[in-house]
Formats: structure tokens, sequence, C-alpha cells
DNA sequence: GATTCCTTTGGGCGTATGGCCAAGACCGAT
DNA sequence: ATCGGTCTTGGCCATACGCCCAAAGGAATC
């Protein structure tokens, strides 16, 4: 089972590395304390500049939020993309798909953490902006969920958009009690879920015994290598 | 199929009006824009009063806070305890349970919302305690899942914390996407998630072509009968 | 009618916040 | 060496926040 990796990290500029450092130290104290309870000193201290300086680059803290929600759906993006690679399969598809959500959200930046939980800090002015590109990442992930529907090994009854609110609903709220050192990997976790939802939806009429036997390789496989 | 209600709506004191319409305000603000861009003055200027006669009943605004989070785990566990009555069927009871959870979740009033999602607003010090109050809650549940699993339905595989946790997850996040006027009731959302994740967890080796039919039978009595 | 206690009032205090800016430092290009 | 633009500095300002309180109001009891 190959681990899911980041694509390309990108070298530093100088200016680019005072953005990345904002950034950084932003998403990790709006997903501690929310962003409301940081103050922009503190995000400056953290970033290692006086707070005139982090004014310099972003003229507002709304604009702080604002870049570190876009850059998160971007990531995301990016990442399952990456994670499905050529993959032919649809249901293999989203099961890459959701070890690497799950990987971005636990293991990678705290930008997409933010972007789920602080979406009421969010100016309803910038809103819409944001919401546009989520509404591309949700749709990315529509489109595998029916194609994986189409391919005739779903159930014949099934809301799509349901089903997707549902994962998501489940795969993002691991982010509220996964803690780093437990016994789990991400990966793990993200297989497990799969596992759950897709033998709920899997359809295979010719071979239910069958159904048992796949459930259990997918849990095993994913509990014995680690990742 | 029953509508599920909320139990014993108890009549006002003078006073228990006044700390009500404190928390009914919070909760909303809260829900609305967060604990820390909420005010204490706006808080007051919500339940009608001024912010000095706020203060007289909460010392401060994390007590509010800490308030309303409890009120709401105690809410919780009283609507799921009500709602399951005396049912037997352990698997019954678990799809009765999530209705319950959810109504009160997107209808009932915002304290469980707050409960979810503000929990970083939470001081650390107050924090224990409400902690182990929705740990009761979490037993709760993961006593119906296991007496559910031990009664022979479900799949000899299962991480019964695991699924509570993607359970609460779905059920949860559906409130970030629910919207009052749509076209599903929370009660109908809530037994779709239990028939998508029930037949992934459910195993009936001896009549695998009626999975189909359970499936189908309660999604179109769902849906059929508004609530 | 007087006394007592609970509740509300309206305002005020100290503080920390988000945003701003004039002056200077830095640095590659000329 | 000098210039021009980019970036940083340290401090300032108006505001709005959480919290507090002395005094007044109101209701029940004796």
């Amino acid at each position: 089972m190959p681990v899911v990796q980041t694509p390309t990290p990108q070298p530093a500029s100088p200016q680019e590395d005072a953005d990345e450092r904002i950034l950084k130290a932003a998403g990790r104290l709006f997903r501690e304390k929310g962003f409301a309870a940081t103050t922009v000193r503190e995000i400056a201290a953290a970033a290692n500049m006086l707070p005139g300086s982090l004014h310099y680059r972003y003229a507002s803290k709304d604009d702080v939020l604002l870049a570190l929600m876009n850059r998160a759906v971007r990531r995301a993006m990016q990442a399952v993309r990456f994670a499905i690679g050529e993959v032919k399969d649809p249901v293999e598809k989203i099961r890459l798909g959701l070890r690497a959500h799950l990987e971005l959200l636990c293991n990678g930046d705290d930008s997409l953490y933010v972007l789920l939980f602080d979406w009421r800090s969010l100016p309803a002015g910038a809103r819409e902006g944001v919401e546009r590109e989520r509404a591309k990442y949700e749709a990315f992930w529509d489109g595998l969920l029916y194609e994986a529907h189409g391919s005739g090994k779903a159930r014949p009854i099934l809301d799509i958009e349901l089903v997707r609110h549902f994962g998501f609903g489940a795969i993002n709220w691991v982010a509220t009690w996964y803690r780093p050192g437990g016994d789990r990997t991400p990966g793990q976790i993200a297989d497990a879920m799969f596992a759950y939802l897709a033998y709920g939806l899997i359809h295979e009429p010719s071979r239910p015994a069958d159904l048992d036997t796949h459930f259990a390789a997918i849990m095993a496989a994913s509990f014995k290598s680690r990742s």
C-alpha cells in the first residue's frame, strides 16, 4: 500500500518566506484558539516579526484569514488529485482521496482545519469567493462519487450530495478527536471509515459472502502496515 | 412512524425566565458569530436587559458559555433517552437516538451547536467539568452500540469507539449545511444516515437479498412521511 | 408603614485590540 | 558610491471590550 505524500514542496523566495511564516503562524493560532481570540500581535510574534511588518503584507486580520482559507482549498484539491494520480478504479479513487484529505487535515498545515471550523469568522463580503472555490472542491468529490455510483457497484438508491455530506462530516470530525500520538494513523482511520461506509453503499448481489472478506481485507491491510 | 418530541417544557419562574433569556440569546449569538466575536453587551441587549444585569447573574462571559454547554449535554442526554423510551430493539434504539440528537441540533436551541463547535473557547479550567459530562453522553452511546453489536446483527469486526466517532461526525456535521427551509427534515436526514451506515455495519448472511429491501424500506418510509 | 433582601440601573474604569504611519534600514541595480 | 524601491521598525490612536459598583427600585414580610 503506497504512502500518500504531498506534492512538490516549492522552494521559498525571501518574501514568500515571510508570507509563509505569517500564514503558518496564523494557521496554528487560529486552530488553537480560534480566529477572534487570536491577536495580530500574537501572529506577528509567532512569525518572528513586528505587528507593523505583518500589516505591510496583510492590510487586515481578515485578509490573513482569507488568504489562509483560499490556500486551504487549493491544497486540499491538490492533495486529493495527486493522491488519486492515474488510478482508474473509481472506488479505489475514493479511498485514496479520503486518505489524502484526512492526512492533510491531521498532519498537514492547519489551514484546512481553520477553513472547516472557523467558517463563521470569515467576513460576509469575503465569504463568496472562498465559497466558490470550496464548491469546486465539493463538486470534484461529487464527480468521484457519481463515477463510482455509475460503475454499478453502488446501491441503486443513492443521494450523492447526502453521501458527500455524511462522508465529509465523518472525516472532518476526525480533527476534533485525533491526537498525533495515538495508536491509529490518519491513513488507518480513513481506511476504516471507507470500509464502514462503503460496505453499506456497495451492492454486490452476486457474491454476498464476500462482503465480509472485502471488509476484513481492507481493515487488516490498513492496520498491519502503519501509515 | 412516531414524531420525536422534546420532553416536558417546564414553566418559567421569573428569575429562571431571566436566566433562560440570557442563555437563549447567548446561544443564538455564539452560534452565529462564535463566542469570542460576541460581546456581553450584545447578549444583554438580545436578552432585553442591561449589561450590569447580566453580570449580576453570570460573573463573567466564560460563565455564560459554561452554563450553556452544561445545559447542552444535559438536554442531549435527556432528548435521546426520551426518544428511545421503552423500545427494546437495540438497532431501532440507535435509529431513534440519532433522530433525537439531530433534531435537537437542528431545531432545538443552539446550545448543542455551541458545545460542539465552540469547544476551543471554553477556558482550560472549566473544560474538565464539561468534558466529564460529555464523556457520559458518549459512554451512553457506546452502550447503545455495544448492545447492538452484541445482538449478533452487526459485523464481527467493529471498533465501537471509531464507529461512534464516525457517526457523531456525520450527524454533527449536518449542522454546518442544514438549512431549515430545505427539502429534508432532520428526521429524514438522520434516517438516511442510519440507513447508509447501518447496512455497512449490519451483517445478515442468511438473507443477502433482503439488504436492499430493508435499506429501501427505511428510505422510502422516511421520505414519504415528512418529519 | 417599615424593614429587609433581591434585582436592576446607568455609567465608568482600565486595558488590549485592530489598524495606521513617518522614519529608517536594507539591498540589488546602475 | 549612489540611487530607488522594497521592506521593517517602534510606537501611536481611537475604539470597544470585559468587568465592576454605588445607588435606586421593587416586592414580600412583619
